[in-house]
RNA sequence: UACCCCAUGGUGUAAUGGUAGCACAAGUGGUUUUGGUCCACUUAGUCGAGGUUCGAAUCCUUGUGGGGUAGCCA
């Protein structure tokens, strides 16, 4: 999106710009109408508070995409907030990982930084004020006293005894919880509200506990932490955020956010806005079952590439601009959304499509003689570097007697509509010469080995001089040349559309055939020193990426994506 | 069973009382030195019942279905 003005955005790919009556999100048009009504001054401050107990997965780049986003459509400000109240799952790992997955995606919250661990005294303060007013109090109920107090869902809860003790009483005990008088889950801070509520979370919830726990980043200080309820509210206050956005299980939360910024008077109340979730076909995304599946070696890491979490899908091959895409397609709105992976298949190929350097690899090797080829000579062939992309130039490849094709591109008797090599006919080697098959040597098992044919030398670079139609181009490496490389296939790490839904555990539902190795695959020559991280469209096969393994000369592929191939289509409708 | 939220093709999402559109997926054909890309076309939808209105996907009532909520997690 392109900001014409305060009040009008257009996109660029669509050209109906004078129309300008594009539509927009809910969570953009109540932004829009806030700031055309001056409302917070006319500005907007959004934040991104993950907790750093884990991986970012591609469900929390909606959440920053959309926050960071909203705040440069605006004109604002996204402050990255740490939600470190509770040291027992926290971690610095977690800090640092989380700061570049955001920065990869390529945003930059610039002085914005926060931590909610920096609010504790001013939250401890807030907490006094809320003693003070009779909005709180000190429960010496234990966990499964609170529990049955609390009531169920269909009937009402029963108020604490300790509920009416003085407002002095309760400072100094609550001085006493900060001092460290107390042991852990012998008293908690509830806010005094309302037993009866239909809404649970408003049945005098717990805002601070006692954990004699140490903090990765405020050390020993405390003792007592703030909840999330009473420390997001307030963390948002005080930065000044304007539009709270969060995901949709929050939404029963929202009156609390209210109530405890309403009875503390403060001037900034942000506005709590929900939104959905992301889903993806054949995923999870909860972090519980991430976190089992790399504890239980079901994948190599959370960087596994078939992992949904950024780090995974950038080793796996992932562009940001190709998740952004698929952000910004998958919509926002207040319904559960399931997409299906064929949309983030579709962004990742519509982008690598574009860019990506086209090369030629063998996978699954088979040699080819061309008999009538002098034996030592060699020729140097112009292939195009990136068809849709003429400024990417060529480069050359090196051609001889002895080549690679894929096994798969002979076949001894051809099915209908198969026109790739079969003896007795004609194929083009793409970018080289038209070859005519003439036969095969087998093994003493009957596996085929070579593969022979004439090429017509008149043919060079692919033409067909007399203008005889070759249906077939199929891909190769000169073997002399060849260098030998590893490549990592990836399917999808489950077999079922919502792997989380069904009887069993969700385990049951991975797919064993979600990598493959191939270890001896050739690729063409100039691939023998790439870096990792470098993308390439392996002509007729997919795109790939070099990966974290790779060392100089000895190169390790992941499969991204495969290409659309129509031809399995045919072949699996027979 | 209480409260809250949600309901448009297979999936996701527009239409904000006035022609139900887009994308992905699926399918058919064309172009092609990648069975890729690109292009054209096809299939397929407003959860049900009432009501308001000249007119309802949209507003109201109600039913049904899905989701969320009973941490001293976030």
């Amino acid at each position: 999106m392109i900001r014409l003005n305060s009040k009008e955005y257009i996109t660029m790919d669509n050209n109906n710009t004078e129309t300008n009556n594009e539509s927009v999100d809910f969570i953009r048009a109540i932004i829009k109408e806030d700031v055309n009504n001056s409302k917070n001054n006319g500005k907007v401050v959004t934040r991104f508070p993950p907790e750093p107990n884990g991986y970012l997965h591609i469900g929390h780049a909606k959440a920053f995409c959309l926050n960071f986003s909203i705040a440069d459509e605006f004109n604002g400000k996204c402050h990255l907030r740490f939600d470190d109240t509770n040291p027992v799952r926290e971690d610095d790992e977690y800090i640092h990982s989380i700061m570049r997955d955001i920065k990869w995606m390529g945003f930059d919250w610039g002085d914005n930084l926060f931590y909610a661990s920096d609010y504790y005294e001013k939250l401890y303060d807030f907490a006094v004020q809320l003693i003070k007013k009779g909005k709180a109090f000190i429960c010496d109920l234990s966990v499964d006293e609170i529990k049955e107090y609390r009531g169920t869902l269909t009937e009402p809860g029963k108020e604490s005894p300790y509920r009416n003790r003085s407002i002095e009483e309760n400072l100094e005990l609550f001085a006493g919880m900060r001092n460290g008088d107390y042991p852990e889950g012998s008293r908690t801070v509830r806010a005094k509200i309302d037993m009866a509520s239909p809404n649970i979370h408003m049945r005098d919830p717990a805002i601070y506990r006692i954990k004699h726990v140490r903090h990765h980043r405020t050390g020993d200080e405390w003792c007592i932490y703030p909840m999330y309820d009473f420390a997001h509210c307030l963390s948002d206050s005080i930065e000044g955020i304007t539009h709270s956005l969060c995901s949709l299980e929050f939404e029963i939360h929202r009156p609390l956010y209210d109530w405890i910024l309403d009875e503390l008077e403060l001037e900034s109340h942000p506005q709590q806005i929900e939104f959905n979730r992301l889903n993806l076909t054949y995923t999870v995304m909860s972090k519980r079952k991430l976190i089992q599946l790399v504890e239980e070696k079901k994948v190599s890491g959370w960087d596994d590439p078939r992992m949904p979490t950024l780090s995974g899908m950038r080793r796996r091959g992932y562009t940001p601009a190709s998740i952004k895409e698929f952000i910004n397609r998958a919509g926002l709105t207040k319904r559960e959304q399931i997409i299906d992976v064929s949309l983030l298949e579709y962004c990742v190929r519509e982008d690598l499509n574009k860019h990506t350097t086209r090369v030629m690899g063998v996978l699954d090797p088979i040699k080819v003689v061309i008999t009538n080829y002098p034996d030592d000579k060699i020729d140097e062939l112009d292939a195009i570097n990136n068809p849709e992309d003429p400024e990417m130039g060529s480069r050359k490849l090196p051609f001889s007697k002895v080549l690679y094709i894929e096994r798969e591109d002979f076949r001894e008797e051809a099915p209908k509509k198969y026109f790739r090599m079969v003896p007795g006919r004609e194929v083009r080697l793409r970018y080289a010469y038209i070859v005519k098959c003439t036969g095969c040597v087998k093994d003493e098992n009957g596996n085929i080995i070579e593969v022979h044919c004439t090429y017509d030398p008149d043919s060079r670079g692919g033409t067909d001089p007399d203008g005889r139609r070759i249906k077939g181009t199929i891909h190769w490496v000169s073997a002399k040349h060849a260098v030998r490389a590893e490549v990592r296939l990836y399917d999808r790490l489950f077999n079922t559309r919502s792997p989380e839904s069904g009887k069993g555990s969700f385990l049951d539902n991975l797919n064993p055939d979600s990598l493959e190795i191939r270890r001896e695959c050739y690729v063409e020559p100039g691939l023998a020193n790439v870096s990792s991280g470098e993308l390439f469209q392996f002509e007729r096969i997919g795109y790939f990426c070099a990966d974290l393994d790779t060392t100089n000369g000895q190169p390790v592929f992941n499969r991204t994506v495969p290409l659309r191939d129509s031809w399995a289509k045919i072949e699996k409708k027979k």
